[in-house]
DNA sequence: TTGAAAGCGTTACCAG
DNA sequence: CTGGTAACGCTTTCAA
């Protein structure tokens, strides 16, 4: 089956490509009437040998042509994390409601790959990009304001950069919240495992967790434990067991895997919480539910996250300047933090 | 700053357009040596010109003037369900691997909106798409073969279909193995509850459901309920209370979100598996390890049918015939379908 | 309101 | 091995 063209079209309506083009671009306004520059029969007429024809618009040339491409690229910093899984279905919607696609690719945490995959999306002309940072990426998503592209950067901040687009989570908020939840019912050695990412969002949880410690003047007591992906899996357990045995009440893990892979040392090890050490985790999952004490954990507004962040970037996109936009985290208390029974 | 193009390349290089466009698109071979009809040193020269200018290929143009992208779509059915979140990444891998790009987007179990996907990706010259089919996409996808794109069916088959790729779990195999594991253990009431969804997985699930109860003489103690993704949240847990004061010893769930949603109701419930009632669960979960009595589930090889689906789709694309593949599942045995204790 | 014609940056073809 | 040149299908002036 030959592919269907705008000359195609043209010839069997008896217009020029000119006219066509109008008719295949023109966005429809409020009363459903084609906003373009065409007679209103001749664009109907346009439109009808078009879906009779069955055409399609290449994609290819158009892009070529305009130099736009209608698309917007979307590189998390790790694509199976349960942040990422759970704003993509945002963003592609916002994204698809503004009239852009989506392409999305993930870094995996690692700074060569982000450089290889920003080229990759850059050859496909896409027209601005959002991305979460992975440490060591800083230089090269400069290299990308450099290009003018516009750029959003989202979960994670990157302080040196002020021409692109932010749209964040209140992280020392989220730090400061729930660590007063466990001083608030009455924990006092209260301690933090957390990833040493080099990242934004970590560092200012743990600016949080360390404020609010500082606030009940027990700044002395406070103790951030930092692990890697690599080495999580054996070191949180030590961290645990340790803690608990050194008189550790209370520990906040500042994201999902981290809270994931404490829960298993907890059950592993036959730990109740609050009765053996109380916990505050982080982001939405099902798991939490599940604990005959639920847990208590903070959460994200991923939907608004991802949303704004798509519009962010299509007003950057259309001319306007980069936004910068902070949102609050959110507190659901569960028993895992409950105040112990005397 | 402008964008670098192959003139530019060609000018600073003293070539041709023609010898820069060989050199970018060579391949190297196993020696690492470039693969084109182009002397060594002038392929040097040019590569060192492309590099040191920052030249990046215009990705739209090379699709519009060969008709290629080097792109192939990737449409789930549903982008958050377990099952693709794990798959897409070795999807994403393998395709990178053998040099494409994936493009992914979701149809929500929606037929309407897979057409606009699929309108959309075709719009985007994709050279192949890996599709799972939401009931009611039959036709969608048949009239994409008329158009000779390349399709791979993952997950779910349609059989009216046989000039497409396939590449599929053995779903009887995983409902005749859930369901004799029960069988075998000792429980003969055991029912199944599962989506009308219309869509082959689940049909062949509840074949070898039925199979299996066929075999140890139990067919008129089968039984397969059926409930909706609007509805489940709310059925599911009458079919279970029902089901256990009818005598049900044990239930079976062919996906993961069904399997969830049953956990969800055991545990509001205070029930326990198999003490209340016996169950297997379908897809891995971190969920399942939680259980003080961990979770009898089968698991589908999701790396090898991720693999497959690219492999298979661009064969395909290369212009072989189209392969299909069935893969086995596994059963992972754990406390949930033990024997009860007389 | 309509149409002609000039490219966008590449690849493919054909010559040398 | 190397180079000239014609498309690819569209958008975008510019002129009518």
């Amino acid at each position: 089956m030959k592919r269907i063209t705008i000359r195609d079209v043209a010839r069997e309506a008896n217009v020029s490509v000119t006219l066509v083009s109008f008719v295949m671009n023109a966005k429809r306004d409020a009363d459903g009437n084609l906003n373009c520059p065409v007679n209103a029969d001749t664009a109907k007429r346009v439109l009808e040998v078009a879906t009779r024809l069955g055409y399609k618009r290449n994609f290819a040339a158009a892009s070529l042509r305009s130099g736009r491409s209608n698309t917007i690229a979307v590189i998390p910093n790790d694509i199976s994390n349960k942040f990422f899984a759970g704003i993509s279905r945002y963003i592609e919607d916002k994204a698809k409601a503004l009239g852009y696609n989506v392409l999305f690719s993930s870094s995996e945490e690692d700074p060569n790959r982000l450089s290889a995959v920003l080229d990759a999306v850059m050859a496909h002309n896409v027209d601005g990009i959002i991305v979460a940072p992975c440490a060591g990426g800083d230089e090269i998503i400069a290299r990308l304001v450099d290009y003018k592209i516009p750029v959003v950067l989202l979960d994670r901040d990157i302080d040196s950069l002020d021409s692109v687009g932010k749209v964040l989570l209140d992280d020392w908020e989220a730090g400061y919240l729930a660590t007063s939840e466990l001083l608030e019912q009455g924990y006092k050695k209260v301690e933090m495992i957390s990833y040493s990412l080099g990242i934004s969002s970590f560092s200012e949880r743990e600016s949080g967790y360390i404020g609010a410690m500082t606030d009940r003047s027990l700044k002395t007591k406070a103790k951030i434990h930092h692990t890697t992906y690599a080495k999580a899996a054996e070191e949180i357990e030590s961290i645990i067991l340790n803690g608990i045995e050194r008189g550790v009440e209370a520990f906040f893990m500042p994201s999902y895997s981290l809270s994931a892979q404490v829960l298993a040392v907890l059950k592993k090890n036959n730990l109740r919480t609050p009765e053996d050490v109380a916990i505050v985790c982080f982001d939405e999952s099902d798991v939490y539910s599940l604990y005959s004490n639920t847990i208590t954990h903070i959460v994200q507004p991923l939907k608004i996250l991802g949303e704004k962040s798509v519009e962010v970037l299509v007003e950057m996109i259309e001319g306007k300047a980069p936004e910068k936009i902070i949102l609050s985290p959110e507190l659901i208390r569960g028993g895992s933090s409950e105040a112990r029974k005397k």
